[in-house]
RNA sequence: GGGCCGGUAGCUCAGUCGGUAGAGCACGGCACUUUUAAUGCUGGGGUCGCGGGUUCAAAUCCCGCCCGGCUCACCA
């Protein structure tokens, strides 16, 4: 049967051909098709002359007139596919009507090829769903970014590395989960709508709640209903789930974002690091299968024990043995000295922070706990035992990056409310007197901690930016004017 | 928000000094029953991100805008 197309646009022959599909009893999209294997167990199984059913998108057509070969795709490997003039059933319509990115399904029997491929020979086929679109160019994959965010289908369906980084994340997020059950934490979910957005220091979202007329904040973080819930008796508890926070996006912030909270009563921070390091250890085990993560240009060794170092020691090896000794005007000079801009309007605890963040953080490649940090930086972590200027916390960093912090959690009711009021005092936040009352009713000694996830998982795949472990960005929505995507209109608009 | 860089066919990219818009992949037609970036011949496909300006003439030069990337600022 000759099935000749017009000569005309590609979105247009596609149509072409859907209609003829459906005219020669294709639907051209398909129903269910069940039963079929997975291309990844057929490889692992292969026998020769087995007959198997199978199902995914066509990726390359190499018509060699009356013998075909193509290869198939589905979630988990490619399959090549061979048809014959002389085998296969409506071959003329496979050989005319089938483009490349269509889905079908297709039954037949393995063999090898002359050049030892294995092979599925095509008996009898079905059109599962027409592509009215192109694929992506095959060799050179999709290298548009924009494209690659916008439809990232696209990018997962070009790009397999993509698609195997998804994978990875999805087997993190897992690990993580049994990790912890096995441990006897419990998974909890709290309110990511709060009436009064707090337990971090960050500019929320707002939205508007119609039913109650109040308005309402996208949760900055989930700690201060977690820590009702260790007053309520969950004693081991996480949640993992989204936070919000309403600032800028660069390579390690995206305005929604992974967090995994994890507390556990009668424990503290020193608890929280040895938990942390088993966890980011046996995951990285799990998923990468070493200790040794990233890419070969920027090698990480997550061998634990994971080096453990006060905040101040590493301020006094970067700013001078005699930092906290100088006077505030001498100290701006060496801060200006050492490269950095300091606004004049700066505490000391201000200054020599951003002597940690710019010229230290950054620095810290392998696993670090940096210990001790000053106590106007953490109003929920307990003050240490033996110096109250500073708190039982941690700050793991990783490759430069923050990952997780952790504290020794402070419990005293009477503590919490001044540190509060004091933060609220320079940043016109409100104290949440529903956590101060819970407070009130005993909260055990615990020891708590937050890992990003995102960031985690860009450590362990050695993604270089945020976008690229998140699949679906933020972006600015598209615009009539911009350009990209938009000049795709529809294929069908017209019809 | 500031600075720098970019946007050309569905995709990957060329496009010289301002002078008729190009290639490969993809798509149509022809040939080929073991190819795998198949091959050979052949054909169709463009709002050069959007708008304005300069010019006999603009993908190209100028201005504004949109979108993206990098970076800075912001960011417990």
């Amino acid at each position: 049967m000759a099935v000749p197309c017009p000569d005309s646009g590609d979105g247009e022959q596609r149509l072409v051909k859907l209609q003829r599909l459906a005219a020669a009893g294709f639907p051209p999209f398909g129903q269910a098709f069940p039963n079929t294997r997975l291309l990844a167990d057929l490889r692992k199984d292969f026998k020769e002359s087995l007959a198997v059913r199978t199902a995914g998108r066509l990726m390359t057509i190499r018509d060699m007139g009356k013998s075909i070969f193509a290869d198939l795709r589905d979630g988990s490997d490619r399959f090549q596919l061979y048809a014959g003039k002389s085998h296969t059933a409506e071959f003329d319509t496979f050989k005319h009507l089938l483009d490349a990115g269509d889905l079908i399904g297709v039954e037949g029997e393995l063999f090898t090829t002359r050049m030892g491929e294995p092979t599925i020979r095509i008996l009898k086929w079905t059109l599962l769903a027409k592509a009215l679109r192109p694929l992506p160019e095959k060799w050179h994959g999709l290298k548009d970014v924009e494209i690659r965010y916008r439809q990232r289908y696209l990018d997962l369906i070009a790009n397999p590395n993509v698609r195997r980084l998804f994978d990875q994340r999805a087997q993190a997020v897992r690990e993580i989960r049994e990790f912890l059950w096995a441990k006897g934490f419990r998974e909890v979910e709290t309110p990511m709508m709060q009436p009064q957005p707090g337990g971090a220091a960050a500019r929320p979202f707002k939205t508007h709640y119609t039913a109650l007329n109040t308005d309402m904040f996208l949760r900055i973080a989930p700690e201060l209903y977690l820590k009702r819930l260790l007053v309520g008796g969950f004693d081991k508890l996480f949640e993992l789930n989204r936070n919000f926070r309403n600032e800028g996006l660069s390579k390690t912030h995206n305005p929604e974002f992974t967090m995994l909270e994890i507390y556990q009563a009668w424990s503290d921070r020193q608890g929280m690091q040895a938990l942390v390091q088993e966890l980011i250890t046996t995951v990285a085990q799990k998923v990468v299968g070493s200790l040794q993560v990233g890419r070969d240009e920027n090698r990480i060794d997550l061998a634990p024990p994971w080096r453990e170092v006060t905040y101040r020691d590493l301020i006094l090896e970067k700013a001078g043995a005699d930092w906290y000794d100088l006077a505030p005007a001498a100290a701006r000079a060496h801060a200006i000295s050492l490269g950095l801009a300091i606004d004049p309007a700066w505490s000391m605890t201000q200054v020599t922070h951003e002597i940690y963040e710019k010229l230290i953080e950054r620095t810290l490649k392998n696993p670090t706990f940096v210990t001790r940090l000053p106590r106007e930086l953490v109003p929920l972590a307990k003050v240490c035992a033996d110096d109250d200027h500073v708190v039982d916390v941690f700050e793991l960093v990783i490759d430069g990056k923050e990952i997780a912090p952790g504290y020794s959690e402070l419990n005293d009711p009477r503590e919490q409310r001044k540190r509060l009021e004091t933060q609220s005092g320079a940043e016109a936040q409100k104290v949440d007197e529903e956590f101060l009352l819970a407070l009130e009713h005993g909260m055990p000694p615990a020891g708590g901690m937050g890992i990003g996830i995102d960031r985690l998982v860009m450590i362990l795949t050695g993604a270089e930016a945020i976008r690229d472990v998140i699949l679906f960005p933020q972006l600015r929505p598209k615009s009539d004017q911009s350009s990209g995507t938009s000049n795709q209109s529809s294929v069908i608009s017209d019809q």
